[in-house]
DNA sequence: CGGAGGCTTCGGCGGGCACCGAAGGCATGG
DNA sequence: CCATGCCTTCGGTGCCCGCCGAAGCCTCCG
């Protein structure tokens, strides 16, 4: 089979139904460029077998690439990309337990529980705290679907600094938290607001995954913003 | 590879990877379930190998299964479910265009991309311009976001008469239109929408698919409710 | 109660593909 | 300019899995 009556379905599928191909796609989920290498030894694969992987990714449309020098840097095409591979994944996690056998394990699960990125928007406590607290004053519609309201616009352009490009990308997309079971502000708006968090310097990566970590300044500016307490936050 | 540390995503993906159970998926899609043998028939495959793609798909949790006398009956286990294929697929069908050889095929793309339902709610032009009039007339919130107001709660359950329970399901969810590049009201009020549309006879399924007709009294019905013309629904 | 129809199990086959190591291109850096 | 490092291409290998037909089970119906 295979032949040319293979559902486009199927074809994407294929493409994340590796294990390799899906370690890498989860990896690129942190938003920022890898090369060949970083991600052959992170999957633990050959780096030839990694090359072809990612020929495949890139061929099927999901990864971009850019040459710089002898480095293959490789990140998600579009932010659409990265939607459906937390669409699929969060779906995915939901039906299996993730265990966690060794005590660093345990320490970077709960650093990702707390606050984490989801591609270019928050997630993990941090995202929905941040998402129910909008909702609470106003500025989101979380109740009946999600929507920014008026005044979260306003908000977001004026208090946040955000600037909310007219692309075509949609303007707010609920995300739906694996660890919280709860949904998170995604889409451009979402995205804008992560961006400056970290602009301001409210909010730094740790280590070389997901994780991030609010710091001092952002605990007092995100008190301000949204009456986030400091339990919020951790 | 595909050891223990595979990904959730790509035990997931590896369930539509495959033509014919991504098949099997997309015919489901139109709600309805289907016996063991009406799939194999509509995919081209032998009994025999259907049944053992019936059996992965259930243990994966796609589907769920229901058995009656000497029938297997099968179908998607859950909206949720539809809604993740809707996503993949819609995704996966943007970027590879659908020749249509045959004038059969070409006439039933065409009442497909007329009307059709998208597991239980509506899609295609249909579908659209519903959203569309229902953004208008202040019933949704359609530009940032989407989100159902306190009207459009209202006029469902009342003039609509649809019942909104309150289950964990999503009131309202965006789902992107393939063949209109534009999004549909979906979610727990879409699927109510399109079955009292059912249940009126305002709404009539056409042959074995996806594909629906709207009636005469739906012409009426939807021109006094919504302020759409016959030229919207044809 | 016997035949027919729907479905499943089993064996066997074939093809696709994920993997690696070796070898070869480029870019960088001493 | 050679040495090093990153990546790719190329064979080769092994395994997984999608497919079928035959046989058997169960249900329904005449």
């Amino acid at each position: 089979m295979m032949g040319p009556m293979t559902p486009p379905l199927a074809r994407l599928a294929g493409l994340l139904a590796d294990g390799t191909r899906a370690t890498f796609c989860l990896a690129l989920l942190d938003g920022r460029a890898w090369t060949a290498g970083e991600l052959a030894r992170y999957a633990g694969v050959a780096a030839s077998t990694a090359s072809e992987h990612l020929t495949l990714l890139v061929a099927g449309g999901l990864l971009a690439e850019e040459h710089q020098g002898r480095h293959r840097y490789v990140r998600l095409a579009t932010p659409r990309v990265a939607e459906l591979i937390e669409e699929i994944s969060g779906y995915a996690d939901a039906g299996s337990p993730a265990p966690h056998q060794s005590l660093r394990g345990a320490v970077a699960s709960e650093a990702m529980a707390r606050a984490r990125t989801c591609y270019d928007h928050l997630a993990g406590r941090l995202g929905v705290r941040v998402t129910e607290a909008m909702s609470a004053r106003g500025l989101l519609e979380a109740e009946a679907g999600f929507a920014l309201t008026e005044r979260g616009r306003a908000w977001l352009e004026t208090e946040v600094g955000a600037t909310l490009g007219g692309g075509r990308r949609p303007l707010v997309r609920a995300c739906l938290d694996w660890t919280e079971r709860r949904p998170h502000l995604a889409g451009a708006a979402g995205a804008a607001l992560c961006r400056r968090l970290h602009e301001r310097g409210w909010l730094v990566r740790i280590g070389t995954q997901r994780a991030v970590r609010v710091t001092p300044d952002g605990q007092a500016g995100l008190r301000d913003l949204l009456g986030l307490s400091p339990a919020d936050l951790t």
